[in-house]
RNA sequence: GGCGACGUAGCCAAGUGGUAAGGCAUGGGUCUGCAAAACCCUGACCACCGGUUCGAAUCCGGUCGUCGCCUCCA
């Protein structure tokens, strides 16, 4: 079966065919950089990080491209927030821009989301914009006014083909205070005249300014994908205008269709309510990797569909942490196993269980990228996997090795949700591991002598310094919690 | 008002025509010095009404409810 991918653009699933063979060319929205990074950012994101993987799992080379946007992203006041937190901070607009997209940059690191191919900035692609809106003004689909430049959007009979929002004849043209100086009220902005008080400003045919949001991705992505390319994916809140808009402009500037593919993730909520500083419910990526493991967070993402909205509360998030940790059992016991297994296949008989594992998660991740079936898939085969290991029973190297490769290419390389060492993995020779190997091995002396007391004395200090100790048939092994 | 999404067991969630994956929780069991872990067993006829069909959670119409976007947002 081959890989089918929801296309927004046409509400329905669609083979997925690069335009190049084995290659596929892809832009994802970044953010706008003026605070720290949420969960939604997260969701969406680590969505993405696992479509690339996946692509790249599949055998496509993969050219991931996501912008910062660090310019032109204004709010409804007008105002940018960018140069409202640097008047606040005293500094300058691109020291928070830095400060930030570093900080993104850490966040996405810790969250195992793999660096995009390229970065680029808005603020460092202003001449392609400005070529580009000259191409517009030229064909006739933007128009300039008082040192700004807009887009005409009743000379694109295609624009609102993605959201499906037509441009109302009735409307167009209706009250001066909504249209303002443009000449539809759904027209939007390319280039702005920047007011004296606005710092972020370059020189352009029209005068001192600023671009437009939505001309940043289209120019960037014209820049390092071409005119058309694979697939455009972004936040489902992001669908209008933006997307919209960059179609729009994209397709009138160069005659050529924009993303053949587009995904939209959905939004994340945090117990039931939209996030929001004022609502008091913000919670920044730093903050959840203080609760939770960056694998949990991913698997929390990645257990509804990436298109489905999802409620982030600690509940939920405690339910598949627990899930993840009764995978992350048979993982380590296979890689403990691994260390010390004799050259046979004892136990072959759950290579059946792993092929299926294999074919299933894959069928699934063809079928538009459900993780929520993939994970079930190794979960299922986690069952297997602990029945087996603590069955007694002798397991040969090449049998373990095979249960092991499936949790590190499916599991880990792909969905990010296993770690590729684990510190109470066999052969850890740090000092950490050697001293608790030693207290484990002194309460192992005390069990024999069958003297309680001591050895739950060790075992109960042990965890109060998060060393959780499990006895096994086969001896004691350790974790970190 | 316009555009769109959703409503599946206590909770999360997959499933777009043929008698409901998976996870968490609950209860019972096995194992264990105890604990922990693990495994086994344990649960829904799919918001409601009507229609199409041999047959629908799945298609169509309607009702109720929740949410997103339309204005900055991933």
């Amino acid at each position: 079966m081959a890989l089918q991918i929801f296309n927004v653009l046409g509400r329905e699933k669609q083979l997925f065919q690069p335009i190049e063979p084995g290659f596929v060319r892809m832009y994802v929205c970044g953010l706008t950089v003026y605070d720290y990074a949420h969960i939604g950012h997260a969701k969406n994101y680590i969505a993405f990080d696992v479509v690339v993987k996946y692509l790249r799992h599949s055998g496509y080379n993969v050219l991931y491209v996501q912008n910062i946007t660090d310019v032109g992203h204004l709010r409804d006041d007008g105002t940018d927030p960018i140069i409202k937190k640097a008047l606040r901070a005293q500094s300058a607009p691109m020291q928070i821009v830095e400060m930030y997209a570093r900080s993104f940059f850490e966040d996405m690191d810790a969250l195992g989301v793999i660096r995009p191919d390229i970065s680029p900035r808005a603020s460092a692609h202003i001449p392609e914009q400005i070529k580009m809106i000259q191409t517009l003004i030229r064909k006739g689909h933007a128009y300039e006014v008082n040192g700004s430049v807009y887009f005409d959007v009743t000379t694109d009979p295609d624009y609102g083909k993605l959201s499906n929002r037509r441009i109302d004849a009735q409307q167009a043209g209706s009250r001066e205070e909504i249209r303002g100086e443009k000449r539809n009220p759904e027209d939007f902005a390319l280039w702005k005249n920047a007011e004296p008080e606005h710092i972020l400003r370059w020189d352009s045919p029209w005068g001192e300014g600023f671009p437009g949001w939505h001309i940043e991705c289209s120019a960037m992505a014209k820049k390092y994908l071409g005119d058309t390319f694979d697939i455009h994916g972004g936040g489902i809140d992001n669908m209008f205008p933006h997307n919209e808009s960059e179609i729009a402009q994209s397709e009138c500037a160069n005659d050529a269709d924009y993303a053949r593919f587009w995904m939209h993730v959905g939004s994340l909520t945090v117990d039931g309510m939209k996030m929001g500083k004022s609502l008091g419910n913000f919670v920044t990526i730093k903050d959840a990797l203080k609760r939770y493991r960056p694998e949990v967070i991913r698997m929390f993402v990645q257990s509804a569909h990436y298109s489905s909205p999802i409620d982030y509360s600690d509940d939920a998030v405690q339910g598949v942490a627990r899930g993840h940790e009764r995978m992350m059992n048979a993982v380590r016991l296979t890689r403990r196993a691994l260390a010390t297994a004799p050259q046979t296949d004892d136990g072959n008989a759950i290579l059946a269980a792993v092929e299926k594992a294999r074919a299933d998660f894959t069928a699934a991740m063809d079928d538009d990228f459900n993780t929520p079936l993939a994970t079930a898939a190794l979960q299922e085969l986690t069952r297997e996997v602990n029945a087996l290991l603590n069955s007694g029973t002798t397991v040969g190297a090449s049998v373990l090795k095979a249960i092991a490769e499936t949790y590190d290419q499916l599991g880990g390389a792909v969905l990010g949700i296993i770690p590729a060492t684990d510190d109470s993995a066999a052969g850890n020779a740090s000092r950490e591991a050697g001293l608790i190997e030693l207290l484990i091995k002194l309460r192992s002396e005390a069990r024999a002598a069958k003297n309680w007391k001591e050895s739950d004395r060790l075992r109960d200090e042990l965890a109060a310094l998060g060393v959780i100790l499990e006895d096994r048939a086969d001896g004691t092994v350790w974790k970190v919690n």
